[in-house]
DNA sequence: CGGCGCCGTCACGGAAATGTAACGTTGCAA
DNA sequence: TTGCAACGTTACATTTCCGTGACGGCGCCG
């Protein structure tokens, strides 16, 4: 249950004591001071929730609310707005664009924990991850179930996050620091050879169902899941 | 797949939100202020399903959920209730009364139109008789009773609740804070193991009719109810 | 008031899952 | 070929997670 959450805020101050409260509620915080910033960041891999503030530098916040759905990657990652009190804004324009919740400057940041877990919550409710389908198998998240073919494989809790990483993150080479970042969690102290016991693990569950060569040793770098051998 | 939904809402902004997402999901509108606009709209041709405000001028939303459950013509129509974060509500009373979701404001028109639809298609599911049926057993929405084949089983209020959201919302795992959340109703607090007790007196209460492992351990997440192993 | 049903919590035990070390194997470079 | 580093594989101790029975509290109805 490691979240990442992504916040976009130009006051160092907020950003600060946003990020001690995250982290203290077991979550991983990235920064952004502006709109630009905060779209780089994303390119990489997309955060669990998004932390906007109403007014930034260049950009409003509302207008990356806009961008950030219109694009495939980021279109079902929830937002949440930090408004001041006084701003008057078109709350009604905010939902329009998508934004899950509003939080009005000062808060308090237990609420502001609070309103993050329960959106947090509420979107994992919502079909969240839908079913994705790559190499003969098929992994159906909302059911937590993984399919080859017809016939259905029990599989652990880990071996099940790192298949499902793998899976939406196919075709691409992972060392085992990052491995460790995105399925681990970024908090824990984890032996790097650990992702070797469970790649192996996770490629024994597989074999019986005809299913080799899927998760493929890059040697010197990492693992990659990829269709093609 | 045109729908015509019932927006019972005394506040315009977000009537008007509700309005613009739902029209741009290919639904119908209908406005209504207060309870007596409600009643009068129905009176000519009910609606596929009603979205009602907890707080109204005049009458509460519940009391006239309760009406509109009592007359025939509106006896099947599904009812999503929309409440304010705070307003103390008790879901067990709605859910009693026959309301099928709740959406707790601010929401995101997201995830609204994501419950409509979910609610619709389970509405269409039972065939207007607001029965379930699902891996051999039977659940008798109106009339709370359970049913192995022509036996009927007594079974108590929480795990009624607790059955009868798994049974609509199958094929699905849930965490536990999940379930208390939709089942318990958020304002209480509760030990998530509960969940564990309560799911373990249901598989009790099945089992001598057969039904075992329609109610699924998923490791490390929570529960699924699913007809298939 | 006393019995009954239901509910939430706790504690214990067992089973599954996890991380790590140790050893075997492979591949690459000198 | 040799040597070394990277990776595969296995076994094992530990931890985590879940099933289960029991207990006390609360409300209700006789």
């Amino acid at each position: 249950m490691h979240k990442r959450v992504l916040v976009v805020e130009d006051e160092a101050s907020i950003r600060d004591m946003v990020a001690f409260a995250l982290r203290k509620a077991d979550m991983e915080v990235i920064h952004a001071a502006d709109a630009r910033a905060a779209l780089s960041a994303i390119s990489d891999t997309p955060p669990d929730l998004i932390l906007l503030d109403w007014m930034l530098p260049g950009m409003t916040g509302l207008e990356l609310a806009r961008r950030l759905r219109a694009e495939e990657r980021t279109a079902e990652v929830p937002i949440i707005m930090l408004t001041a009190r006084g701003e008057e804004m078109d709350r009604v324009n905010g939902l329009e664009a998508g934004v899950d919740d509003y939080v009005v400057k000062p808060f308090s940041t237990r609420e502001l924990v609070a309103r993050i877990k329960a959106v947090l919550r509420r979107a994992q409710a919502d079909g969240g991850t839908g079913s994705i389908e790559s190499g003969g198998l098929r992994i159906d998240g909302p059911a937590h179930r993984v399919y080859a073919g017809d016939s259905q494989i029990e599989i652990g809790p880990t071996e099940y996050r790192l298949l499902h990483f793998f899976m939406t993150h196919a075709e691409r080479a992972y060392s085992r620091a990052q491995l460790l970042d995105q399925v681990w969690g970024g908090s824990v102290y984890v032996e790097e050879r650990t992702v070797d016991v469970h790649v192996r693990r996770l490629r024994k569950t597989l074999e019986p169902f005809g299913l080799d060569g899927l998760i493929q040793t890059v040697r010197g770098t990492g693992y990659r899941f990829s269709a093609s051998p």
